[in-house]
DNA sequence: AGTGTGACACTGG
DNA sequence: TCCAGTGCCACAC
């Protein structure tokens, strides 16, 4: 059994569920985070799949430049935003304010 | 076993 | 920073 090789998806909602609160990070980052830095779409898919555990916070995963564009995954049309507001993230037009004061590296910060 | 896919990231202009 | 194009790789069918 290879300890790297066990289910990609359910690494990704480890590091999800880790993520700081009123804090966001990016899918490049877990994927770094998790020795697939090229496997960052696999994140977002990966968070498709995570919305059948509620432990996921996905709305705090972002792409890099700190968009929302997963948000029409979510239910509503402004669900992840409101979820991120809630948490003290200020988001302007689906762009998180101060993002890379309030990103998450789980590489260093982890 | 092969094909299609994607909530991204990087590069060049 | 933005835009368009390219690469990427693990998963679903």
């Amino acid at each position: 059994m290879k300890p790297e090789s066990i289910n990609f998806f359910n690494q990704v909602y480890q590091v999800a569920k880790l993520i700081p609160f009123g804090r966001v990070t990016s899918y490049g980052a877990i994927a770094n985070y998790l020795g697939a830095a090229r496997s960052a779409r696999m994140v977002g898919y990966a968070m498709n799949a995570s919305h059948n555990m509620e432990d996921v916070p996905a709305h705090r995963v972002v792409n890099r430049k700190g968009l929302l564009t997963g948000k029409h995954h979510f239910e509503g049309t402004n669900l992840m935003q409101q979820l991120l507001e809630s948490e003290g993230v200020e988001i302007i037009d689906n762009q998180i304010q101060g993002f890379e004061k309030i990103f998450w590296n789980p590489s260093k910060e982890l």
